[in-house]
DNA sequence: TATCTAGTTTAAAATCATTCTAAAGAGCCT
DNA sequence: AGGCTCTTTAGAATGATTTTAAACTAGATA
């Protein structure tokens, strides 16, 4: 049994904040307690504000929308671009790519070997590919 | 010398815009004379505004966004999407893909056959592949 | 434990791209 | 030319996100 286990909730969090480099606050552990418990899924500002109401909390707007982008700068969390109606987050930060119903805003995650890239090509002179975004577009057969 | 040569270019634009679906306005062609002439660019609601207005011609703010909305929804441009500042347009709808460079807000197209996609994954249930979106994250070795 | 300071949070205002509105204008069919 | 519908227009409205300046707190230090 190792020291995380014996760890309260609380400082378990606060502890994966300090190693991301950000200083825990109440308001960053108790949205890391929400996001970064290991479930997948997509959120947004807005749906995480609900969750942690629900929750019987309070963060404020402008700090919900800091710590999404916090979050995101330390690489707990991933934007994914499917629009520009507002941001979504994915818990999941394992490489991964995703499929997009623009009709229902529906963003479903894709396995990781499902999608192999063969031949990428080499970044323009100077620079070093960060990262691979596969989003592939899907609509329902009937409309 | 088909029919298309002889027409002025007005009147080609026209035409496209026609055969697109879309009544040719005197603004609507003004736009497509600037976007659709085979030039393969990135454009902004912002930086066409601009073109417009060197162009010494005028098109309100809402039209030029009504606009590229209604060419690319008929297939004469292609929104790309990179991030949630700002739309951005391509105007090459041919299939291909982008570097983006974050930092300098820069993209840049991929050639077609540049990026190989092997086994895609088969649409949910009922849904079929509408499009297929890379985009390839790039920034300078030294940042 | 009291104190200090830089980093955070807050509510509210500000920003900014984009959409909406209602009235005026323009394709295009007859 | 007349008329009907679709467009354009300027300006107002929207809505997500960022900024502001003041109040607060984590964590280091004494």
């Amino acid at each position: 049994m190792n020291q995380k286990d014996r760890m309260t909730p609380t400082a378990h969090f606060a502890e994966k904040l300090r190693l991301a480099g950000l200083r825990p606050t109440r308001q960053r552990v108790a949205i890391a307690a929400l996001l970064l418990d290991g479930r997948h899924r997509h959120v947004t500002a807005d749906s995480l504000t609900e969750e942690i109401t629900t929750a019987g909390l309070h963060v404020s707007g402008g700090t919900v929308y800091n710590t999404l982008n916090q979050f995101t700068e330390a690489g707990l969390l991933r934007r994914v671009m499917v629009h520009n109606d507002y941001s979504l987050f994915d818990t999941n930060t394992d490489h991964h790519h995703h499929f997009y119903e623009a009709e229902n805003d529906q963003l479903v995650d894709i396995p990781h070997d499902d999608v192999i890239l063969a031949q990428l090509p080499t970044a323009p002179d100077g620079h070093e590919i960060k990262a691979v975004d596969v989003v592939i577009h899907i609509q329902s057969k009937d409309s």
